[in-house]
DNA sequence: CTTGAAAGTTTACGCGCGTAAAAAGTAATA
DNA sequence: TATTACTTTTTACGCGCGTAAACTTTCAAG
């Protein structure tokens, strides 16, 4: 390694030996040029660290090979966990993930999209806040640069959305639950801000009234994205009131079902579908604690690695190819039912 | 909102009847042009969306308003919301906060650096992996860049370190301990991702014979950052062969304690500090899901965010004077006891 | 009204690179 | 060896903005 600093492309291309136009083209990429030619630029790679200024590269070009990540809160261990493994295949792929947090607020989201508008993003994979989102913003965004949904949908926006089958998750592990026990309550938030949850509910009914049973929605107060306590103020009202129409309790998502269960737990209420157990408890998800809670909790988990590769893939094809497909495609994963110790 | 697609600044300069220079100088420091032009100038953005272009601004720069955070590990709860907090101060502070993970990896922890450098960032918030970081090479990095380190302290490496006093908060627990029950052991990863870890220890140590007991320390073997999956694989073992020294145990951080708490479930182990329970089990960090834990988990909880705001502060007073301070500051918060049910 | 500093305008150059066009060179085929 | 198709080089321009220098206008104070 040479101690001379290479400023630009200029004087890398001379010690290299070649023009500057070539070693531009090498960098762009590196197939682009004769496999002699590229041996001389990557040896002088070696002897000099160089690395084109990254504004200047991104000055000209209308697209970067920027792809944004937006997902409603980086807090959640479910979304750090999907978005880290959206952005190693962005990675891979060759080009620069950008992670953007949107903190559970729509306004904050519509900043976020502005913000990748100025590093002119080849593309945007977004798990959209859903109710609450500004769905004209995000529409015109979505007009400008390629973007595909995943977690929650919503209808017209984007070219493509991937996400979860809830329709037949929740009916897997209704259907469990009944039949291993008692027919389940739902148990979620009264205004929950995925529009997932929706879904869930729906299945929830559905699926119970096929299997000839009443459902029973049990809803919680409280707005955001805290939803452990969320789920455990309104469960320990629940349990100090015994107004449970059921000893069994499948919940909207993990992270409620965690505050329920630490309700369950202070309320002295044993959880599990043991001798001696007074309730049974089941998520949603499979969040990443949900195999070390007490007792660890029977959920549905989602196929998070399915989910990233399929949207990857489906951004990367649209913008290597460059076309932008007509019609809105729309892909539905099935989840796994997750048998743990809580039900 | 006029509909006319303002290209540049020239455009926009033509339209809020103004030279271009100057304008270029109220998107530097609006207070830097006279009220009236300020005026006319944002009277002019709100009838033509016009933002100067990221990467032609950056380019002749030769340092930028973006902040680097650099944090361990994303999917950590912990670094997940300081994180989000720092952001929050950079970001009102003016600056654009770019936020990376380093996936415990050493290699990814000097990419994001590499990265960040092409961003030719103000200053950089870094929590450092610790003992596997590549220490020559963020040591060469800070010297070309303003850095604050945060979380774990390396010696010689940035302009300043914030962190815990772990020494005084792990004293407070084990004080705390001790007064009220059995004298803890001290459960921790026999090799640890964290520097932390190593004072803990020694805190653990010193406090245990400076009250007269004698200490015991349990290390867990398994290397990453799957804490719990650790803690609870190696609890499991204790437990089963019934090699506890003592029946309270003080787990070197929160993630170790809710996979020991979920082993001594599965184990059958009552745990708090009530009658009829076997076992008390502390941690250390105040994750956020402590709380929610079956039981409770008492904790220490460390002041995220004093942390965030002395780093921050730091940081900024640095970048805004220019001064990079001769000597390497040092700054320890106490952290505060979380006396909750498990211990 | 004069004066002088502060603010704004004009003009001009440079940043580092993408990229187009024409010319020159290189390697495989006939 | 001549032909042909690629590659590479040369030359030149442009991107959008920062910024310096010299000049002109504005505005408040004397």
């Amino acid at each position: 390694m040479s101690d001379i600093k290479i400023r630009n492309m200029d004087e890398f291309a001379a010690v290299s030996g070649l023009s500057r136009p070539t070693v531009s083209k090498y960098f762009n990429d590196p197939e682009s040029v004769r496999p002699r030619t590229r041996e001389r630029i990557e040896a002088a790679l070696e002897r000099y660290d160089y690395t084109p200024n990254f504004f200047a590269v991104n000055q000209n070009r209308n697209v970067t090979k920027n792809i944004g990540i937006v997902v409603p809160n980086l807090s959640d261990p479910f979304f750090a966990e999907v978005s880290r493994g959206i952005g190693d295949l962005v990675a891979e792929a060759g080009y620069r993930p950008v992670l953007l947090g949107s903190r559970g607020d729509p306004e904050q989201e519509i900043d976020n999209l502005e913000n990748l508008r100025l590093i002119k993003p080849a593309g945007v994979l977004m798990a959209p806040l859903g109710r609450v989102s500004d769905v004209e913003k995000l529409k015109k965004f979505c007009e400008d640069v390629p973007t595909v949904l995943f977690d929650s949908n919503i209808d017209g926006v984007g070219e493509a959305f991937v996400g979860s089958n809830n329709h037949t998750s929740i009916a897997l592990i209704v259907e469990y639950l009944c039949r291993t026990g008692e027919p389940p309550c739902f148990f979620e938030m009264r205004t929950p801000a995925n529009p997932n949850a929706h879904k869930r509910r729906a299945a929830y009914i559905e699926t119970m009234e096929r299997l000839g049973h009443k459902p029973h929605v049990l809803q919680a107060e409280g707005e955001g994205w805290d939803f452990e306590a969320i789920g455990f103020e309104a469960a320990s009202e629940l349990f100090a009131g015994r107004k449970l129409p059921t000893n069994t309790i499948l919940c909207s998502n993990d992270r409620l079902a965690i505050g329920v269960l630490s309700a369950a737990y202070q309320a002295g209420l044993r959880v599990g579908h043991g001798a001696g157990c007074a309730l049974r408890i089941a998520g949603h998800d499979d969040h990443p604690f949900s195999r070390y809670t007490c007792p660890t909790l029977t959920t549905v988990s989602q196929d998070y690695a399915a989910i990233s590769e399929n949207s990857v893939q489906r951004l990367l094809a649209m913008i290597e190819s460059g076309i932008r497909p007509t019609a809105r495609e729309v892909m539905y994963l099935d989840g796994r039912l997750e048998m743990r110790g809580s039900a």
